[in-house]
DNA sequence: GAATAATTATGATATATATCGTAATTAGCA
DNA sequence: TGCTAATTACGATATATATCATAATTATTC
């Protein structure tokens, strides 16, 4: 089991990569002491909404997806999760409940640290919280993009976003390999899977992109950017 | 000019009341010598999606709405703030420029604070980052919520979440008389404003609410919770 | 490797909602 | 007080999108 270490490179350390860097030795030795490591199957769930929020968990393996879910079991993929992320459920020091289902889309390894020890180590580092602001930010400017992009966008803007979103900020490549169904795709543009495939296939009639199965190619970009600017 | 001063019913402290209060004197004392005081009118503008942040603002007097703004003009209400709530731009720590747009929809007073100083301030008190902390967890469960209901609910359902979210957040009474146009109703509601009109004039005539000009009454809540829930 | 289940694909239809046009009402102002 | 502008109201129409049905393909299981 491999443990937490300061990143050697602590410029690239955002809070995408390794948030622990701004932790000291004895910190990080208190984290370590408590820490689980899971290893989850594809399509298995790590945290269910409604739960109680006793762990947060860093990805080491694999890619988990972040849902929303209403009452009536509709869902919204809000985000893709991959190593080396956190994810820190926004229940924490409000109602220590999840608010998020998280799923894994392939076999995937996390790290679970027990949020009483995490509340109390971060408590005495201002550092470390100043970093989680950045954190707690950064979700708050991409959800609120998402907001502005459902109120007003159709589906076409909705779908040229979800495989910007994919290629930019998931698989660094306009080429990527997924294992995100149809209905994952539908599910991250809020939309129907029916419309889902059709935008799909209307990009491909188009040139826009190309794909076979789960593997998607984006030709022109600049397409795809000027659809989803357009709405 | 008024100064911060600590509040005395420190269990009513959570972050919709003072923050401050988890400042010591000399941190307060810091943050009133630099403090401005600023009144608007209403409809006008206190930041401006894009423009720079420099200071966090207090509200003191009357009432404000932040808005998303896309690159059409189109716009949602996300929040309305009275006082004496905070507002601490996303951007804080990520890019120092403002994300959402901020007008008074009735007479205002701010009490704008530089966000050096408040960085200063806040970086050595732990106490108060954790605060902050909850409440940003507070305003992403807020907005993980409203993702959910854009992306599935129908107007009616929208509209009912609106009617409840005035009453029972913004004004706290089922009677109530705004300063909200049709057109922010719809805005808050991701919806049109005609279709806001109809809705508006639908549950009238269902007898669920009813109003004359700006003066809202919610009369069957029931109803308008269970059109909330349906979507 | 055959059988079954799940996913992807596609068309027909129904529905929700936006858009447009215009009238009625209210607010702001000289 | 009367005039102008803005907001509210409401109907007709167009459009986007969901829903339903069903076929084709791909994945999974025995």
């Amino acid at each position: 089991m491999t443990h937490f270490v300061k990143d050697q490179d602590c410029t690239k350390c955002d809070l995408k990569s390794n948030l622990f860097c701004f932790l000291t030795d004895n910190q990080l030795d208190n984290i370590n002491e408590s820490r689980l490591e899971v290893n989850y199957k594809k399509g298995e769930v790590l945290f269910k909404k409604g739960g109680p929020l006793t762990h947060i968990i860093c990805i080491s393996k694999g890619m988990v997806k972040i849902c929303l879910e209403n009452n009536n079991g509709k869902q919204v993929l809000l985000e893709l999760i991959k190593p080396v992320e956190f994810i820190i459920g926004p229940g924490f020091l409000i109602d220590e409940h999840h608010h998020f289902t998280v799923s894994a889309i392939e076999d995937t390894r996390a790290c679970f640290i027990d949020i009483r020890i995490f509340k109390e180590v971060i408590s005495k580092n201002s550092e470390f919280l100043m970093e989680l602001i950045k954190y707690l930010n950064k979700h708050i400017i991409r959800h609120s993009d998402k907001i502005s992009n459902l109120a007003h966008k159709h589906m076409h803007g909705k779908m040229a976003d979800t495989l910007l979103y994919l290629a930019d900020e998931v698989y660094h490549s306009d080429t990527f390999e997924t294992f995100l169904s149809r209905q994952d795709l539908a599910n991250i543009s809020a939309i129907t899977k029916e419309s889902s495939i059709r935008i799909l296939k209307e990009f491909k009639d188009d040139g826009i992109i190309d794909f076979n199965n789960m593997r998607f190619e984006i030709l022109k970009k600049d397409s795809l950017l000027q659809i989803s600017k357009n709405g």
